[in-house]
DNA sequence: AATGAATGAGATTTCATTCAT
DNA sequence: GATGAATGAAATCTCATTCAT
């Protein structure tokens, strides 16, 4: 019945509100992706979650940790639909990709990660494990399946192909290109 | 002729040492590339170019105008040479790219530049301007000639395949994917 | 200090420069009356007054003496008109004093003088010099007139009284009573 | 009953230190008084009071808002003892205030207010609620009781004579005269 | 556990003054 | 003599972190 922690063997005393420790994170990543990491103050975190500074360091030792849980946070998307076109499939994602980044500031938070790569690589490589590696992972699947049925001529590995296909929009969002209706279909029409 | 200073106003008092202006430029790029806008101090900068904050006031009356001129000094790369031989040029040029983000740390900077985007535009403007669109011109460029010369037969608009090929390195480097010898030719093989 | 440089010297067509001397103490002194000493910055000075914060320190070694020497370009109003009617006469000048006290701004630069009474005492002691003796001295004049010709009852020596008709004006403007039409009169009638 | 916080979200926390307060408070009036309010620095103010800068950030936000609060705290005279005799009152009163002025250095603190006025308003309006007002409603309590009672013909409205009264000291301070044994009886023999 | 208080270590910016031409 | 450059020394304010209740 008791909900015993990890790592803390025997945890006696007040429980821990589970709800603060939500409302923490998910007040961390907004800022983290709005204001990027320096500029997001321990202090405007705990203002947005409702709890107090020392409330954080009870959890978290540091902000860099903090930020690293936050990012811990990010859920790959559901795994995607696939009808068995192998273009629709790939442009579909594609175009989920363009709409959550574009929602969510999501090139900022990509941009934060870069900036401190070498002050804090956690926090790239929390970026890969929970939002790279797994979007990627969609559009090998789909490939892989296209390459085993034979649907498509394929002559590059599915995982350049993958980078080929998101690399376009990180690639046009730094020229300022913004991605119209109809991006994803042409994109793919064009690499494949 | 005359060596008065009434026809040449900016001739009068002590000459501003034009080192120093260098100095703290190239001074505020490394900081501004290695950890950051909000962690390149003043005090750093004036430190590293060996002048007191002071002096950068004198020219640059905030940090973020600093941060401005000092993106403004990023040269883009020579004029690429063009060799006639479309996948050969192309793939030099990523080559080219590939080599200066490495050595430079410039995916640092480009993160540095997104993560400030809201908090101030002028610094991702300014790499556009200085350093993605010049890169781009110089993939267009070729690629236009081969066009015209049907040299080879491109299904894409030039920019849009531009995205593409420079996007492979952002999407990999997200991925972890560490760019080795013979990439650039994979790429451009597989994408053309 | 010899004036022997009037213009300078083969400069046709240019107008002559005003006295620097003089634009930088008339500068000084209206930015010492409106902002307070340590408000007054040799910035705004020199450029108030048209030459560079070097030409100043050329002529003062610092700032404070420079505030003096502002201070002592105080002039005292004109000797007031005299016409044999004590009231009148007494009233004519409190009226003047609150004209150019509420004009100038000069209950500031009293409270300047004396906010760095312990810092600076040469700023109190030049405004005593310069504005408070030589005004008390107008009203004393006329207060011996009177006593020497028996044209009024005066039971308070000449130096107290004129402390009190003065005086008023500086506790009205401390209370936050503003002096409007007929104030001097008023005053005048009630103290003698 | 209960002792939950809920209740009283005040009690929460750990409790600010009554005495830093009060320290803090005491250092800016003295400060205030003896170095006017640019030369009062945060610095100077913390170590006076035995604190850090920032806990003093924690209770005004700015420096303004310190100085201001510092003048809040003064205190008027004890309500001044009445005899009933008029003169023998106001004599009282006027040398209490001489006294008060001479030992706390009140000249230069009216000073600084004064020449604040232009940048931060605050300050004369407080000196004038919290010092000047009380002062002066003192000398009136005395005055408007004698002509109640016919003690003693007045032909002046009890505030300006009570101008009159208060500006004898600040006119002979700024004329360098000192008031020595006797004088506020003398004043008050004089006007009266 | 949770909170508000407290703080040491900066960060940016300003200013009186000196320097070099 | 006059100027603009250069600077050392602050001054205000912020922030991640620790403390006491």
């Amino acid at each position: 019945m008791e909900k015993t922690r990890k790592g803390c063997p025997g945890a006696a005393g007040r429980p821990r509100c589970p709800d603060k420790e939500t409302a923490i994170l998910a007040a961390a990543l907004t800022l983290l992706t709005r204001h990027g990491f320096t500029r997001m103050t321990l202090d405007n975190v705990a203002r947005a979650a409702g709890v107090s500074k020392a409330t954080i360091h009870l959890r978290w030792r540091t902000k860099t940790e903090l930020a690293a849980a936050a990012l811990a946070t990010l859920r790959p998307c559901a795994a995607p639909h696939t009808t068995g076109d192998v273009r629709a499939d790939l442009a579909a994602q594609l175009a989920d990709l363009a709409a959550v980044l574009t929602r969510t500031g999501g090139m900022a938070l990509i941009g934060t990660c870069l900036a401190e790569e070498d002050h804090t690589p956690d926090l790239l490589e929390l970026l890969r494990e929970h939002a790279v590696i797994p979007r990627r992972a969609g559009l090998v699947r789909v490939l892989d399946q296209a390459r085993a049925a034979g649907t498509a001529a394929i002559d590059l590995d599915a995982e350049s192909l993958a980078s080929a296909l998101l690399g376009v929009f990180c690639a046009d969002y730094l020229a300022g290109r913004t991605a119209g209706p109809g991006w994803a279909d042409r994109i793919v029409a064009a690499l494949l």
